[in-house]
DNA sequence: AAGTATGTCAACCGCCGCGTA
DNA sequence: ATACGCGGCGGTTGACATACT
């Protein structure tokens, strides 16, 4: 049997809300909530679908919406987070309060993408929306639904990613444009080229037991702390810049979560894996030493 | 002033994953 | 196990506004 269409076309109204309506919209939700959207229309007396109901809901008339332009600081934030997270709007607009995903696709679309370099669209997740989930490697294979739900809501946080995800530059979502650290790979695969603060060195990941099992990438502070204090004042107020474009990491690693990545993989994704987990680490640390 | 091109953005469409019966 | 309902998401559309010729 097919799916049955979201919402009956005869009689429903369609195009652009009222006032009248959205009124009576507010009114409904204010008084009884929105537990069930297909219902709802019926219930307030709207001529409108479910789905209709809740955009107009989401995108125009919840309380907390942030009316007017995006500041200069807030486009910075979209461009870092979609570098980060590509085209996944809901998860840029969850770390941008007040604003929707429908508001952040549009600014994206007519003004942010302009500010782009034309290399940097190109690479950066103009791809449609695959039918299916791309296939597994092994490396992540023995990962939940739940673990693939998260990683697409904070895939920071999360081990594994997308080929898609691999090939754009990584960077903490609240880094300021001024950032002055960044962290590459060298040649080797096994140094981590940390610049930081106009200041280069080299780690070798291997001193830090990166790829040992039972260590479960356990990265100790050591590492962490050369990573973010390479200023020889101690600490560092910016997260490194990860930029993995010919990372390919040829030793195997282990998740915190003991999952084996693949490192040796040609398609790069365990390489994203790898970021992910620095990254994390390196979050954890940075909080750590405010505290 | 009129016609055309381009930009903006609210709204819609169709797909997907999850929960449930 | 599976079919279905639902909410949520990203891509796309189209009406309207503005800029340009």
């Amino acid at each position: 049997m097919g799916r049955a269409p979201c919402c009956e076309k005869m009689g429903l109204k369609r195009g652009p809300w009222t006032p009248e309506e959205d009124q009576i919209l507010i009114n409904y939700i204010n008084t009884y909530g929105h537990a069930n959207w297909r219902a709802l229309p019926k219930l307030a007396g709207l001529l409108r679908c479910g789905k209709s109901c809740r955009l107009r809901w989401i995108n125009y008339l919840r309380p907390d919406i942030k009316r007017g332009n995006f500041t200069r600081e807030e486009e910075d934030t979209i461009i870092s987070l979609h570098e980060m997270l590509g085209n996944r709007w809901s998860a840029i607009a969850a770390r941008l309060s007040g604003r929707t995903d429908n508001e952040i696709k549009n600014v994206w679309h007519t003004h942010l993408k302009k500010r782009l370099p034309q290399n940097y669209q190109q690479s950066h997740h103009t791809k449609k929306r695959s039918k299916k989930q791309p296939p597994k490697l092994d490396a992540d294979a023995s990962k939940s639904n739940q673990d693939a739900k998260l990683e697409q809501q904070d895939p920071v946080n999360i081990h594994g990613s997308n080929s898609e995800d691999m090939m754009m530059p990584l960077s903490p979502p609240h880094c300021s444009s001024d950032m002055s650290s960044s962290l590459t790979t060298s040649d080797n695969n096994s140094n981590v080229n940390i610049i930081n603060n106009n200041h280069d060195m080299s780690l070798n990941v291997n001193d830090y037991d990166i790829d040992t099992p039972e260590n479960n990438l356990a990265l100790d502070e050591d590492f962490w702390s050369e990573v973010l204090s390479s200023d020889n004042s101690g600490v560092t107020s910016g997260f490194p810049t990860l930029d993995y474009d010919q990372f390919q990491p040829m030793s195997p690693l282990v998740t915190e979560e003991g999952v084996l990545i693949d490192c040796s993989s040609s398609t790069c994704d365990d390489g994203m894996d790898f970021w992910c987990n620095v990254y994390s680490r390196a979050e954890e640390f940075t909080q750590l030493l405010e505290l």
